[in-house]
DNA sequence: TCTGGCACTCCGACCGTTAGAGTGCCAGTC
DNA sequence: GACTGGCACTCTAACGGTCGGAGTGCCAGA
C-alpha cells in the first residue's frame, strides 16, 4: 500500500501497456503466459501474476472471473492514454490519402461528409464530425426579389456567405422600387455588423417607428433568426456506425439499440461534443468517463477543428474502448487540422 | 394434385389467415391446437392438422422442424396480401395525427422529415420517404448579386420555388448594372421554360456568339446543372431503423448489419424504391421478392406521393415480413395522399 | 527477487435425459 | 365422406453432470 498511484514500477508499467495492447486485437481477457510469451520481458508467467495482482489492486486490470485472463479497467485505459501512449507519427500515404480528399473543392457540408468518411473509413470505427458553426455571424447583405403577385423571395447573406433564402407572402403586391429601397436602407444600415445586433436593432426600430418597410424588416428579423438558430442547433454528420457491429463487446442488441437511438436522437452526442469544443486540443472520453450509459463500452476521441484561430467546430471518432488508441490520436488530430485547412481556402 | 393455386378451400383460406394473423403477434411457430383456439372455427386440432398439411403442399406454410408449428412462406404472405386482405380503414385519430403534424408551414425536406418520422412512430418500423424530384423543372429565374470585388453571389429559381446559390469568383470586377443586364437578359428569354432546354440553348448560344456574357451564361448553366443533377441524385430520408431491432428474427448481428449498411450505402434501397415510383399505388416486397439479400426478412410497403398528378417521390415502411400488413397498407396510403397536399399548398 | 510446482477455481464444451409441443396416421363415429 | 380422438413418433429446449483447459494464488526453494 505505499505504493501511490504516481509511482507505479516501471515494469508494472510495461506489463500493463503490453496488455492492453494484447487485448485490443481479440478483445480477450489476457492470461499471464500469454503475457510472458508477448511482453518483451524475460519473465515466468508466475511473476507476472504477481504484477498483474498489484495492478488489479491498483484498479487498473480487473478479471471477469477468478480463472480467466485479465482486462484493463476505464482507470488502466485512462493512465494508459495519459502516460504510457507514444502516439505514432501517421504513415504519409495515410496523410496523403486525407489531404487528397478534402483538397478537392466541395462545399462546407460535403467536406464534412468526406472528413467523417475518411475517419470512420481508416479507424474501422464510427466518425462522426460536427456542422462547421460561426460564433458571431456577420449581417453582410439581403436583397428582396418579387417572384409573382404577392410573393417576395427574401435573400439574406451571412459574413461567412451562408446564404439564406425565404419565400414570404406579403398582404398587398410591392414593387420592385420599393423592394429596392427597402433592401438599400437594411444594407446601408446594417452591413458588417453582427447579426445579433441587427436583429436587435431591427425589433428596436420596429416598435419605435411604425414605418412601411415593416413587412420586409419583419422577415429580415426572421431570416436573421433562421440563420442564428440554424447556427445555435448543431448538427454532426455520422459515418461508419456500421463498424461498431463488429465488436462483440457490442454486439448485445439491447446495448446496439440504445448506442444507434443515440445517434438517431443527437441530442446527448451533441451534448458530449459540445464540452469538447471548449477543452483544448485532442479531448478522449473513455468508457463511462462520458457519463452517458449507452457509451459505457464505448470511448471518444476527438478533436477541435478550426479557421484562423476560430474553432468551427469537433470530430472524432467512436469506437470500443478497447481501440487502438495509439493510432486513432493521430488521425483524429491530423484530421482536424486537414479539415480546418480545407474550409480556409474556402472562405 | 387437382387443385390449383386458385381454388384453395374457403376453410383452408380462413385458416392461413388465422395463421398469418397470429404468426405477426410473436413470430413463433403456430400448432394446430392453438388454431384451433384462435380461429374461429369450431374444429379439433386433428382437423386442423389435415388442412395444415394442404397448405404446406401448396407452399404456403412451412414448418421449420418435424415437431414444430406451421409459419407462413413467402408465398403464404403473397397469397394473404394479395385476396384475403381486408384493409382497415385508419382510425380518424392517426389521420388527424398525420394531417395536423404535416400542416405546419414546413419547408420539402422538414415535410419528408416529419412523414418518416410518422410512418416510423406509427407503425413501430422503420419508414422512409425519398425527398421530392420535379421530373421536368422549370426556370423560373435568375438573379446576380454583387458581393464583393471579383465575387457574385448567382441565385437561380426553379418552378417549384426552389432555389439555388453559388458565389462564383469572376476575371474582373463585374458592375452592378451588368449583372443586371445579364440576369434581365437571361430572365426575358428563358422564364418558364424548361430547364433542359434553357440549358442547351445556353451552351449553342455560347459557342455562336462569344459575348460579353460568357461568364454570367457559364454559371446561369452550372447552376442548371446542378439543380438537374441534384434531381438526377434521388435521395430518402429514413427514421426509426432501430425499431427493426425488436425483431427476434432481424436481432443476428450479421444480418443487422448488412441491413443498415445497405441503409447508409443508400443505392440498393434506391434502386429498389425505384421500382415503386413506376407501379401504380401500394406496392408490396415481401422478403427475397425484392431480390436483394439483406432484404430477404423484410418487407416493403410502399406508395408513391405525387402533386397534380404528378408523382414526385416514393415513401413507404421497411419491417420483417411478418408484420401487420392491413394496418400498415392503409398508414402508407393517407401519409403518402397527405405529403402530396401537404407538398401542393407550398407551390 | 524470481521461479517452478501445486492445488484450486471457473468456464465452456460435450453428453444424456426429460418434458413439452406438435406432428402424421389410423380407426372409429356421425 | 367429413370429422375426431387416440396413439406413436419426432424434435427442441432446458437441465444437470462430467471433463479438460486455462488461469489463478500461494508457497517453498534457488
Amino acid at each position: 500500500m505505499s505504493e501511490s498511484t504516481a509511482d507505479i514500477s516501471e515494469r508494472a508499467q510495461l506489463m500493463l501497456r503490453a496488455l492492453i495492447e494484447r487485448y485490443v486485437v481479440d478483445g480477450q481477457p489476457v492470461g499471464s503466459r500469454t503475457l510472458a510469451r508477448e511482453a518483451g520481458l524475460r519473465l515466468s508467467p508466475a511473476t507476472i501474476r504477481n504484477v498483474m495482482a498489484d495492478l488489479e489492486e491498483l484498479g487498473f486490470v480487473s478479471s471477469p472471473h477468478t480463472s480467466a485472463g485479465r482486462v484493463p479497467t476505464v482507470q488502466g485505459y485512462r493512465f494508459f492514454v495519459d502516460t504510457l501512449l507514444s502516439v505514432k507519427p501517421l504513415d504519409r500515404q495515410a496523410v496523403e490519402q486525407i489531404r487528397a480528399e478534402l483538397e478537392v473543392e466541395q462545399s462546407p457540408k460535403d467536406l464534412v461528409e468526406s472528413a467523417s468518411g475518411m475517419l470512420s473509413g481508416i479507424t474501422q470505427l464510427a466518425g462522426i464530425v460536427t456542422l462547421p458553426r460561426h460564433e458571431h455571424p456577420l449581417f453582410k447583405r439581403v436583397e428582396f426579389l418579387p417572384l409573382s403577385e404577392n410573393r417576395v423571395l427574401a435573400i439574406l447573406v451571412a459574413g461567412n456567405d451562408e446564404v439564406q433564402n425565404r419565400i414570404l407572402h406579403t398582404e398587398r403586391t410591392i414593387s420592385a422600387a420599393e423592394l429596392q429601397q427597402a433592401s438599400n436602407y437594411l444594407n446601408q444600415l446594417f452591413t458588417g455588423k453582427d447579426l445579433d445586433e441587427v436583429r436587435a436593432a431591427l425589433l428596436h426600430e420596429m416598435q419605435e417607428t411604425r414605418s412601411n418597410m415593416n413587412e420586409m424588416m419583419m422577415t429580415a428579423i426572421r431570416m436573421a433568426d433562421q440563420v442564428l438558430e440554424h447556427n445555435a442547433d448543431e448538427d454532426f454528420v455520422l459515418a461508419g456506425q456500421t463498424n461498431l457491429m463488429e465488436f462483440h463487446e457490442l454486439c448485445d442488441v439491447e446495448k446496439l439499440r440504445n448506442l444507434f437511438d443515440a445517434f438517431s436522437t443527437k441530442r446527448d452526442i451533441l451534448h458530449l461534443l459540445d464540452q469538447c469544443v471548449h477543452g483544448e486540443g485532442i479531448q478522449i472520453f473513455i468508457g463511462d468517463e462520458s457519463g452517458y450509459r449507452m457509451l459505457d463500452e464505448c470511448s471518444m476521441v476527438t478533436a477541435p477543428y478550426s479557421v484562423d484561430g476560430q474553432v468551427l467546430g469537433v470530430l472524432g471518432v467512436i469506437g470500443p474502448t478497447r481501440m487502438a488508441y495509439e493510432q486513432v490520436i493521430p488521425i483524429v488530430d491530423v484530421t482536424a487540422r486537414l479539415l480546418g485547412a480545407a474550409l480556409n481556402t474556402r472562405e
